[in-house]
DNA sequence: TGTTTTTGTTCTACTTTAGTTCTTTTTTGC
DNA sequence: GCAAAAAAGAACTAAAGTAGAACAAAAACA
């Protein structure tokens, strides 16, 4: 039915009267559509008006009225709304900040449902995620420093060697690799100055385990 | 349909009728527009009753009316419309991914316009951005390990103390701590196993600063 | 009523903005 | 690689906006 430009001219100039009352010029057209010179808009306007989409009130400026919206959009303008809510969805992710670990109290006393991590799609592909800003220096040794930004995959369950968000004794959450020795599970730090904890199973909670980093400088 | 101008007047015209009860008057309309004479008005009234929009009652002063008002979105919609807008602004931007750091040649050789990294647009706002894989554990002590993906803002300068992406003798690109000792310019890993290089300032030329960092884990 | 004041109309001259037409260049589809 | 379509660009014409003044017509007022 429509071209594409055609398509795309005709939903600008009908979104722009509406929002501000007053009908586009010949110059705002072009840019919004994306063409250099406006003598591409008169032909589109031209075939737009011919196809009875548009009327112009002959001899006067800024006097288009929209006749009627097509009920169809051409094919390729569909495509690229696709592509663009693809690249919305696959592109960022926002999800919850919990806010500092090793703070003392379980991580969803802390949540605050405003604030938000972005984050791109593909580091929380399957799987529900949160983010965790890093406090302290005891897992310094492998690269996680305070101030960090942690990105960590919910999971109650962890393997040996994961680093993992643990709670111990329902009240304080802290970030450490785990080992499991038996009944009792080891909390070790990445630090010489921090001492391993070893405790009954019982009294740890795996929370998440640790799936990302970011870290801003500056 | 309307020009700016029509439609300011037009909107003042129903606001101060609607307020005050009675029309004001051509002198009042200039001042509200802008106007440093009547004359204007009188034609931007004559084009409002020919695309009927106002009707005057002849022979009468201060006798206009308003037949009708453009047709807007309610506002409520606009605000919707823009608030999508705005997260697909905030959303994900694609930097280069430059390949890998100390890997002995000069960053732009080794690009691939094929290789793309995607960060939030946060991280890469004001400047032009790229993203190197880090190879080896030169920087281990500040945290920045084997593996970890970091986005480098570009610039030919640095403070002391920054971490930069250094080309030594245009063929040599490495991530370093910079400092400024003279004519000669530092190079300082953050690893004990590694020793500072200490180079005229003619043979470093600093490819771009560090930014931010991303590690996955798994 | 006539007079004064306010208001609206018309005209000229000019600037800025907008629309039209045409030629040349670039893209696109076969 | 060629022909057709789309776009860019320049040059031109037309409309919109601006200003000032002179004047005519309503409204207000004693």
């Amino acid at each position: 039915m429509l071209t594409p430009k055609q398509y795309k001219l005709l939903m600008f100039i009908n979104k722009t009267t509406k929002e501000t009352g007053c009908c586009p010029s010949f110059d705002e057209m072009k840019d919004a559509v994306g063409l250099k010179s406006k003598s591409g808009i008169y032909a589109l306007i031209e075939a737009l008006v011919e196809r009875n989409f548009l009327r112009k009130l002959p001899h006067k400026a800024r006097a288009l009225e929209v006749v009627r919206l097509p009920k169809l959009k051409p094919s390729a303008v569909i495509a690229e709304e696709k592509k663009k809510e693809d690249a919305l969805l696959n592109a960022m992710v926002e999800i919850p900040l919990y806010g500092k670990i090793a703070a003392g109290t379980p991580i969803e006393a802390i949540a605050n449902e405003n604030d938000k991590f972005s984050v791109p799609y593909e580091m929380v592909r399957g799987g529900q995620y949160y983010a965790l800003k890093v406090e302290g220096d005891s897992m310094e040794g492998i690269g996680i420093l305070n101030g960090d930004t942690v990105i960590i995959k919910k999971a109650d369950t962890a393997q040996n060697g994961d680093i993992v968000v643990a709670l111990v004794d329902n009240c304080e959450a802290t970030l450490k690799q785990i080992k499991k020795e038996g009944p009792e599970v080891l909390l070790i730090p990445k630090n010489d100055a921090y001492e391993v904890r070893r405790l009954p199973a019982s009294r740890v909670k795996v929370q998440g385990i640790l799936s990302s980093l970011v870290r801003s400088y500056h």
